[in-house]
DNA sequence: AATAATAATGATAACGATTACTGTAATTAG
DNA sequence: CTAATTACAGTAATCGTTATCATTATTATT
């Protein structure tokens, strides 16, 4: 079952996803742990990226303009896009919202429902200000 | 400007994605229409969902596994990827329940929301037969 | 502490999805 | 009908991501 073994590579990985809230691209993940490791592999990057997601230690959110975005928040929450600058943000539901949702969602589904992520889309504050 | 000029491959496409539920990819499309132009290209298929999309008249949907699927349902829906067979379904909140999350969103947003898009995990009925 | 076993790494090649380019054909305007 | 312009098919190029593989680091065993 293939024995997960230590490597400072991915406890760095790890360790900027949970101080960052800038829900970097694998690109910018690899561009901020090169400063540690200045011969790091792109492929090691995803690699970890994918074993941190699958061990549910980071997660994936998929987005319609480039490449997926990584996060180590790890409680249930949501994500603005601003269709302006593409900065994408942290929105935070109460979870009694979230869980609302599901609930409504599931009233009119033939099936199980088990967790939800929404987009959010929009402009955001810094956009406005500038018009 | 690029003033648009009808052709018979995106009228093709476009009634082909009004008629179907099944969130096809790019290449499903292409396969589809294929049938009715043998010599179509699959840069055309893209080109016109691109535009399709940008006008307004399709959505582009993003999940964490594979390549953006496309809608010809313009009316606000959200959808539910089954975690065991991959398939993609709409999912129906009432519009009063979808207007009631953004407006939720909005209490803890400092922005403007003007839409949202919500995917819903878990396992489908078929799914649930099954095991 | 030395050795064996196994997992992780860096480097690079391969891949799939998407976009860009180019010369030709179809559509619209004058 | 002719000129202007947009869309096309075909193909090459690009981008994000995954796979391969020989070497290195970590863990288990003696």
């Amino acid at each position: 079952m293939a024995a997960l073994k230590y490597s400072r590579q991915r406890e760095s990985i790890k360790h900027y996803l949970m101080t960052t809230d800038e829900h970097p691209t694998a690109d910018t993940v690899y561009m901020h742990v090169k400063k540690e490791f200045p011969n790091i592999s792109l492929g090691t990057v995803y690699r970890n990226l994918n074993l941190l997601t699958d061990i549910g230690e980071a997660v994936k959110i998929s987005t319609p303009d480039g490449g997926d975005r990584f996060d180590g928040r790890l409680e249930p929450h949501n994500h603005f896009l601003c269709t302006k600058c593409g900065r994408l943000l942290d929105l935070d539901l109460d979870m009694h919202s979230i869980d609302e949702v599901n609930r409504l969602a599931a009233e009119n589904f033939d099936g199980i429902i088990t967790s939800s992520s929404t987009l959010f889309y929009g402009e955001c504050s810094d956009c406005i200000k500038k018009s």
